[in-house]
DNA sequence: CCGCTTGTTCATAAAAAATTGAACTCCTCA
DNA sequence: TGAGGAGTTCAATTTTTTATGAACAAGCGG
């Protein structure tokens, strides 16, 4: 039966391995239905649709969208030809740096170039303090936060490169 | 006034630099309480008192506790010696290394301790899978799982060492 | 064009996390 | 040794995040 509505429970493997990617997901800050829905794709043989996770690991069609397109956007899934040409079928991709290389372009990064614009204006304030010492104080305080997000973007791409390789 | 229980407002440099570490610990996944510690020890020429944290960035003395603690066991503060002996003060410590370095063994450590830990038990779930290319299959996945978190943890030590320069 | 199915959006509900504050322990000094 | 203050703990509350599901849009085959 095609559109069967029954969950097909999922097997142990099946279950650990997407315990194992949501406590993944969870160090990075991601909702556990994320988790669950790579995991199930990285377990899967076949490529499955967007029913067939809401089916199996009975989570909403809302979430199901939501994540899917998330990790899509990272690069974590991808989308492929599956038995029924209506439907969109996904797959996990396997390259741990293109997604980790995702995570940083569309996590970290948006927030270390916004924390740079903060810190601009947060130089300039700091130099309308009156008082010499104080103003000074805080300017030395002001470089070293600017050092630590000139190390912020060092880091990047060598994790980048240490995946590659 | 030692009691004073006014709130001294926070200046605009120190409100920014506040914001600025909220950010930070944010991308941590870090409450936003610890921010703001932080934050105020950071712009502070002189050591603060638990109370004074309290007082000036009108928190409960619970958060002001448990940040601080989370905060000590990281070593990114440090207690020293303050104006009243009776009281503990305490002084950003300003060397990333040390604060990265404390991050990834309280909070990346153990994860990836009992990530691989359940990553034993998944190899042997999955060699209990009766249909032969199953089980091959689901080995195979098993095993790529096994090299990220190899790869996980060659990342950790890379890091710390960039940031010892 | 109509009717059916797939997938998205978003207001609301549910769950999880952070914060509070009052009760408590511990310490110190008189 | 006991009064008072410093700091901690934790159950209850508030805030934030995540998940849900009904309404909606988009596509397709007849």
């Amino acid at each position: 039966m095609a559109n069967d509505t029954t969950a097909t429970k999922l097997n142990e493997v099946e279950q650990r391995v997407i315990t194992f990617c949501c406590d993944g997901v969870r160090i990075l800050g991601l909702p556990k239905s994320f988790g669950e829905i790579y995991g199930l794709l990285f377990i899967s043989r076949e490529p499955q649709s967007l029913d067939d996770l809401v089916r199996r690991l009975e989570i909403s069609k809302g979430s199901a969208s939501q994540g899917l397109r998330f990790l899509r956007d990272l690069g974590a899934v991808v989308e492929v030809e599956g038995a029924d040409a209506r439907r969109t079928y996904f797959e996990a991709d396997m390259d741990l740096k293109k997604l980790v290389g995702g995570f940083i372009r569309e996590e970290i990064r948006p927030h270390l170039k916004s924390g740079e614009s903060k810190l601009d204006e947060l130089t300039r304030v700091s130099q309308l303090e009156e008082d010499e010492e104080l103003r000074e104080f805080y300017q030395r305080r002001v470089t070293r936060l600017e050092g630590w997000t000139k190390q912020a973007r060092l880091i990047l791409p060598l994790i980048q490169r240490v995946l590659g390789e």
